[in-house]
DNA sequence: ATGGCTGAGCTACTCAGA
């Protein structure tokens, strides 16, 4: 089964990146990131007519996820943690892989810059409750995969400049050390685990020649529950869609498992 | 080193992203 995610910026901005991708990509499973619609305004059709069905949390002009799948999936929730400031950041769901029911959790976690602002603390809060929410779920499921972009530079060799993020939202220590705490839990970080020394980033931003430079960081990952270590068969950051034109600033990971 | 891009909403410009 192949499980992808990837931050759109803009389901509808991107349709026609997203549908070329999907075809060539073939995911099982898409989870998407930074919808920026309504759920009334989600090109449900373009997927149909690729063959998936779209759950969506949508929001207007910001934030939103959905899972978009070709495979059964139940038990959809979006009130996955109450959120202060009412935005759309996580759609879960459930998918069978042989004798296991697997919670599938997409997150857009806040962005939380500039820091010494409500930003700032909206993004610890809001970390804060979603690590006690999955140490919860971790209770009645050890079969969890955490997916999406969480706005954390896990460590020094995950993006271009380190010294540039140590006081910035995604790269501070206070924030890495929630990334460590979700880890500590019971999870891996499939992407380090597979690829211990390896510099590829996720994200290049859209300013002046971020992604020819390569000034990239790595803040889109999949946490795989321990139990699942053993079922992973690939995973692969794929760099062509940000070479396209009109890209997403992020490119999508795809995660195969068995 | 920052915000020089980009998108949404809307139709001039702000908010947000990372």
């Amino acid at each position: 089964m192949k499980i992808i995610s990837w931050n759109v910026n803009s389901v509808r901005a991107r349709i026609t990146n997203i549908l070329e991708y999907i075809n060539q990509a073939k995911p099982d499973v898409l989870l998407i990131q930074e919808i920026k619609t309504e759920d009334k305004n989600f090109p449900y059709e373009d997927f149909e007519k690729n063959g998936y069905y779209s759950y969506v949390y949508g929001q207007k002009s910001y934030n939103g996820v959905a899972i978009i799948s070709k495979v059964e999936i139940s038990n959809i929730n979006k009130d996955f943690i109450k959120d202060d400031l009412k935005q759309s950041r996580v759609i879960t769901g459930e998918i069978q892989l042989k004798n296991k029911k697997i919670e599938i959790i997409n997150i857009y976690v806040p962005n939380g810059n500039p820091i010494e602002t409500k930003k700032y603390d909206y993004k610890k809060i809001w970390l804060k409750k979603f690590i006690l929410n999955i140490k919860k779920k971790l209770n009645k499921n050890s079969n969890l995969i955490i997916a999406g972009d969480f706005n954390i530079i896990p460590e020094e060799i995950d993006v271009h400049d380190f010294k540039r993020y140590e006081n910035d939202a995604l790269g501070k220590l206070e924030i890495r050390k929630k990334f460590r705490e979700l880890l500590n839990l019971g999870f891996s970080d499939v992407y380090r685990l597979k690829n211990k020394d390896k510099r590829e980033y996720t994200f290049w931003d859209y300013f002046a020649g971020s992604w020819q430079k390569n000034n990239g960081m790595r803040i889109d990952h999949f946490l795989l529950s321990n139990n699942l270590l053993d079922d992973i068969s690939s995973i692969n950051i794929n760099k062509k869609p940000r070479s396209k034109t009109k890209p997403s600033d992020h490119t999508p990971i795809e995660l195969e498992i068995n």
